[in-house]
DNA sequence: AGTTCAGACTTAACTAGTTCAGAACGTTAT
DNA sequence: ATAACGTTCTGAACTAGTTAAGTCTGAACT
């Protein structure tokens, strides 16, 4: 019984399976010959790669094995990436939905697949993965796996976090986003202001968090948004230590109702809220409607991210429109392309809809 | 200057990296020491591991190259998804977010990847993945990338798909669900009803579906759904020929909206619809907020697939309720978990909310 | 003193391809 | 006739680790 043969029954697949070397042989042909069979037809005649590959299919060589290949070529032909939440929370989010869709456009054109790192007890799986470079779509300062990636000498862009000298950057201006916001409803006449916001260290803590909390906040992005509230109000004249900042768990729009719902229930309730994200608005729409408070009439929201919920909710949300997907092509495409480390900052835009109003 | 010195300072990365053979060089053991260092810490002295971390650190070397070790051990680490859409499309859908996240936590768990195989043009992506099996989200009949990942001679599961002898899956009894929100809108007195369906082939068609179109659906989950919306109908003396099913395009929210509109805006326009899809239903749900006509009073809709969105949307939808998450988990531990091929079918149930009402 | 054994480390085989520099050979241009 | 050239194919180096089996050493036990 001949090798080959032998292989082809498999009868348990005890030993490995048939592999470009068997059909070369076979075939009395270099292997180098096969390879091209498969990878630069224009590299043999024709009547040869037909012979080659009617031979593999006898053989029932299922084509050069793709990790033998990325090995050789060095290359993976994938992009990793990298959420600050696992799996469970980052895709219940729209926002961060629309990112992906735009990163893994970009990625689809360009053929290469794109892998999301499981989150893990330690920075291993960055260490680990098959990947030609690294997405980071984290927010908490002194995040290891952001170092973690870097180390593996690898393109990295960090989306949204802080910007690091040493790896691209994608974000917005957070601040001025949030500043806009702000200014709205003061613009409107409200004073009484409360801000839901998401999660501010990875500690899974909720609740209200005073200004020592705000301050020490790991994450970055809210670190800044709460930062563009607290300009505008403050320059209006409001004590930005009287404004309730309620932190709010994961699952936002769960989250943001419970937590807008206290904040209603209060006996001086405020007339607007301001959420640091759309979920966690389209949350406290809910809260408000469950307790009879009219939206904008009584109460004034305003959301951050203009997710395609955003536009759907009712009232529609008013909300701080930023390029999600926008977002997921670009840092694909500094991933792809070579050059220069880059830092893009993409705009934002205050989208007025339904759910404010001025203060009666 | 030695091999190593040269290699520190990288210039410019010409040659290649520091490599595990030049750590054991450097410290005169062999090369299987130093990767029992990295990989199995029980096999060395703790004094002669620190030496080798170490002079690791030393001389930069990043840790064993991820591509190599896969190689080595012949194995991935990873498993590959697979859907019919391209990923634009597909994470637009709460409930393909939902079956990634169940899919995701899964394979958390377990410590290995996931990767969003791109659609390309042809198998291509699949044949060249490097995972260690695949989980085909794939519904159309003669979907030539089954093939292709059975051809890996990989563990593979097939969601919603057709069962195949050669490979898991699961499913859910989708013509019985179907059938269940049929029957609903027929006990309160619905006769005039239409359906909103998703796309029937992956032709890009949309509009009006006559019932040569229906049979040949390419869409196995489709077609089933119609089945048992006829199934019903036809069992209470309604002529199905008569009943329209207007196929919508992809971006389903929009699709079922202008669908809808075509439907609401005819004469004698129906009192209940039908969705395939609860995106396709919140879509109809708009429509007909736009129109002025109340729902339920006026017109009772029926969504599929209990996405989160459903609870949440005005009002509350009525649908037929399928556990997304746990056919993601459920397809990734068939595909880790080695074992005979099963065939799961998970449940599905009505739930009836505020969307549908007695016909006035 | 000899046997046994565990711990620490080494040897060498193995993973399955890709790719570049040439070789052999027929064809075309000078 | 000869040089240049294009096509088709080969040889051999190269990718960077893992792992089973084996060697060596010293300590404990008989």
């Amino acid at each position: 019984m001949t090798d080959a043969a032998r292989r082809r029954t498999g009868g348990g697949r005890p030993g490995r399976g048939v592999t470009l070397a068997d059909v070369a042989r076979a075939l009395q042909v270099s292997k180098a010959t096969v390879s091209n069979a498969y990878n630069r037809p224009d590299q043999l005649s024709v009547r040869l790669r037909e012979r080659i590959l009617s031979e593999a299919a006898q053989l029932g060589y299922p084509g050069p094995d793709p990790i033998a290949a990325t090995f050789s070529r060095r290359r993976a032909g994938a992009v990793g990436l990298v959420f600050d939440d696992p799996l469970t929370f980052a895709l219940t989010d729209p926002a961060e939905t629309l990112f992906i869709t735009g990163l893994g456009e970009v990625c689809e054109q360009a053929g290469v697949g794109l892998v999301l790192i499981p989150r893990g007890s330690s920075d291993d799986f960055v260490g680990r993965a098959v990947v030609d470079g690294f997405v980071l779509h984290c927010d908490l300062d002194g995040d290891t796996r952001i170092d973690a990636a870097i180390g593996r000498e690898l393109p990295v862009v960090v989306v949204d976090g802080p910007a690091r000298p040493d790896a691209g950057h994608v974000g917005i201006d957070d601040r001025a986003g949030a500043a806009a916001a702000a200014r709205h409803l003061i613009d409107l006449g409200h004073r009484r202001i409360a801000v839901l916001a998401l999660p501010l260290q990875g500690d899974g803590r909720s609740g209200l968090a005073d200004t020592v909390r705000q301050r020490t906040a790991r994450s970055h992005v809210i670190r800044e948004r709460l930062a563009g509230f607290r300009d505008e109000l403050t320059a209006t004249g409001i004590d930005w230590a009287e404004v309730p900042v309620v932190e709010c768990g994961p699952y936002s729009r769960e989250a943001g109702r419970r937590a807008a719902g206290l904040l209603l229930d209060q006996p001086n309730r405020p007339t607007a809220l301001l959420a640091t994200s759309d979920e966690l608005a389209v949350g406290a729409l809910r809260a408000a409607a469950e307790r009879g408070i009219a939206v904008p009439k009584q109460l004034s929201v305003v959301g951050f991210d203009d997710a395609p919920t955003a536009a759907w909710a009712t009232p529609a949300l008013t909300t701080v429109h930023q390029p999600h997907y926008d977002k997921g092509r670009a840092a694909a495409e500094q991933l792809l392309n070579p050059g220069e480390r880059v830092d893009t900052i993409l705009p934002t835009e205050l989208v007025i809809r339904g759910s404010t109003s001025i203060l009666i």
